[in-house]
DNA sequence: ACCGGCTTTATTGTATACAGTCAAGGGCGA
DNA sequence: TCGCCCTTGACTGTATACAATAAAGCCGGT
């Protein structure tokens, strides 16, 4: 059989900007299990570039700690250790307590009012069964509370964060425990609302405590998906 | 005049992680002062390769917000702007107040006595008047303790935090203000020798309140020096 | 003499060609 | 039949060629 392509659906060259924040999202959304060779060709292909801006994606998404370079390999899209999981979660704890804390005593009420429709979102998400939607939605939680306490440089470190958690979080994170993540969300938020910094420090830290342990570390491995189908299928 | 240029010293290739070391420790000795041009071609005369890698080197330095991508006009040192440099500073008193606190309850004899070693060199560094080594050694001091404390997710977070504010320092902090951040830094370890938390703390919040008080943010625009002089003297 | 638009030139953006490297598969020998 | 080595294929690493873009200089008009 002579491996006839498709047609080559569209050709529009695509910015690298889009080739990454594609690429992330089909990560963070989980459709590109963790190990999933990223190979430059195949890549080229499915974005209607060449190897040159596939390239320079990969290096940054190398620099988040997303995929992984092996030399004259190729890109694998990054296996966390369960070391890094723990250190991930634990450089979460000391960032998020603070903003947390700060947030407690300078949020607005229309800021608490985009968090509780945010959890709305998620619940939404959840009922839905839309896991890809429910993960992505989680994580973007904790980013918005770090965007909204005004320190920019600390919201970026917690973006990349994330985005490393939820690679972690990848296998093990079921309904149940993405429900109980919403729930503890809206009670944080609640303790934000009565300005109650010792409780929302609190909740925080036991939210976080709670996701990392949902994580059970076997290795469940997921079947390597198809690279056209999962980045095709990523909004920007 | 035929701009005649030099015979090309070296053409050995370089590598492209040793590309991104030497332009770092040049933008971090402050050889490289912010707003330098850095054109493709020129920095690949330098290590004797082509705009390709260069062009790699650059991605990564641009992620870690030393150097500023211009679309279709080039790479550019970055220049920080004062908000950048409160926000930088006050990201690393959120990390390494909790570092110091670790790491006055973990420190072992050895780990202090690299850290005085460490102080010693840099006591060398400033009388000597060396510039370059005195700011890399006060920078490398936080690194090391952030190290030593375990977690190497943070102490990456807080290296790329450091190389930042080399930048945002560089116009400022005299050979003054490194003696006091020197000195600084042996009370520091001496706290941290006698299991003081409470006063390691205060005292790394107060060292970086100084560090970050010394800049007085004029525009005191320094000159742009010849980039091959620059890099070559860049120790790997 | 000054300003606006055009031309020119240098530099970046992208693609492609070629060289180097790793891994898998087949053949040979024990 | 098993194991080792060599060949071969596919992919990455690097350089170079070409296209696109922006800055700078020039010329003509007012």
């Amino acid at each position: 059989m002579p491996t006839r392509k498709p047609p080559a659906p569209r050709r529009q060259p695509t910015s690298t900007e889009t080739i990454v924040a594609r690429i992330t999202n089909a990560l963070v959304e989980q459709r590109l299990p963790p190990g999933t060779k990223l190979g430059e060709v195949a890549l080229g292909e499915v974005f209607g570039v060449s190897r040159t801006k596939i390239r320079q994606a990969l290096i940054r998404l190398s620099q988040d700690k997303l995929v992984t370079l092996l030399p004259a390999r190729g890109a694998f899209v990054t296996k966390p250790e369960p070391r890094d999981a723990r250190e991930l979660f634990d450089a979460r704890r000391v960032i998020e307590r603070v903003l947390i804390e700060r947030f407690t005593a300078s949020a607005t009420r229309a800021q608490i009012t985009t968090l509780r429709e945010h959890t709305a979102r998620e619940r939404a998400a959840i009922t839905a069964g839309d896991a890809a939607l429910r993960n992505r939605l989680l994580g973007e939680f904790h980013v918005l509370i770090a965007e909204m306490v005004g320190n920019s440089v600390i919201a970026e470190l917690l973006r990349e964060l994330m985005q490393r958690s939820t690679l972690v979080t990848l296998h093990y994170q079921n309904a149940r425990a993405a429900s109980c993540s919403s729930a503890e969300h809206t009670a944080l938020l609640d303790a934000v609302r009565q300005r109650d910094a010792i409780a929302a420090v609190r909740l925080m830290e036991q939210h976080l405590t709670h996701v990392e342990q949902d994580l059970a570390l076997p290795g469940s491995n997921v079947a390597v998906l198809d690279l056209r189908a999962a980045l095709t299928l990523a909004k920007v």
